[in-house]
DNA sequence: TGACAATTAGGATCAAATCCTATTTAATAC
DNA sequence: GTATTAAATAGGATTTGATCCTAATTGTCA
């Protein structure tokens, strides 16, 4: 938890106990949550927690690099007539899906461990950052 | 478009106006679009088509293999703790996401023209597909 | 061509995410 | 300590995506 003190001072995030709260729920679970699900969690010790203030906390350490948000980005489902082994990367900025080819990653092989523990239909790597224009556009904002 | 009516056949999907065209506007798409921008696209030319059908549509050619729906499957919004380089495996029929992690995978090099292209922040395979429990559901279901 | 099962339209419902505003609170300087 | 101020929160309202429901329609196959 030390850690998490030092990162919130780093970013001047104020430690609320809604804050910590809030970390410590997701630090201690594996499950990939969801606000929705971190909330419910904590209301049972914080009856008066809002949704909105776990959703926007997470938001705001997923910004501050202190934790992850999984591939998908809650966006609405997305489809894809592409049916060929390829890859995406994703721009967090404009949520635009960018296709691209590499033929040493199509012939990634895993583990016999990972085969055998799932049944594997879809195999991709999945980049996120940002894409050329957002790029450009964070650049300004961050010089002014 | 004969490779569409003969996965349909094979699928024993019938041949609506509607199936078509939704084939049609998705394929001709670049931009992995969800149903809602598909239904708008449509719309043009279909007054009448509704968004259900549109999504109904797609996730029936999904289940048929015609088409993929990309990672993040439209769930919500969730997050991971886990600040380390690792890899997730999405379970399409529980939603779990189970990590794993491999010395090998978190080696791997993009193309200078990938890494140039965008800024990337994150670099994960993602893997899709049925994990143990859900596999022997699935055959259970096939079987009776 | 007729019959049946599959499919569709469109409104209702549900769920996730965000917005809004009054109130509270953590951090800082004194 | 205490006061000040900007940041953060609660909780209800709103927006948006997804799904459900039912009556009407339409492919398909005999």
């Amino acid at each position: 938890m030390d850690h998490f003190y030092e990162q919130c001072k780093a970013n001047n995030l104020k430690i609320t106990p809604q804050r910590v709260a809030v970390y410590k729920a997701l630090s201690s679970s594996l499950s990939h949550p969801s606000a929705d699900q971190i909330h419910r969690e904590l209301r049972k010790e914080f009856p008066n927690i809002s949704l909105d203030t776990v959703n926007r906390t997470l938001i705001t350490f997923a910004k501050a690099n202190m934790i992850d948000v999984v591939e998908g980005h809650g966006d609405p489902r997305r489809f894809d007539p592409n049916q060929e082994s390829h890859h995406h990367f994703y721009c967090v900025s404009c949520r635009e899906i960018f296709d691209f080819h590499d033929n040493t990653l199509d012939t990634i092989t895993l583990s016999p461990e990972i085969e055998s523990k799932f049944t594997i239909t879809g195999k991709r790597l999945c980049l996120t950052g940002f894409c050329d224009k957002c790029r450009s556009r964070e650049d300004r904002k961050a010089n002014n």
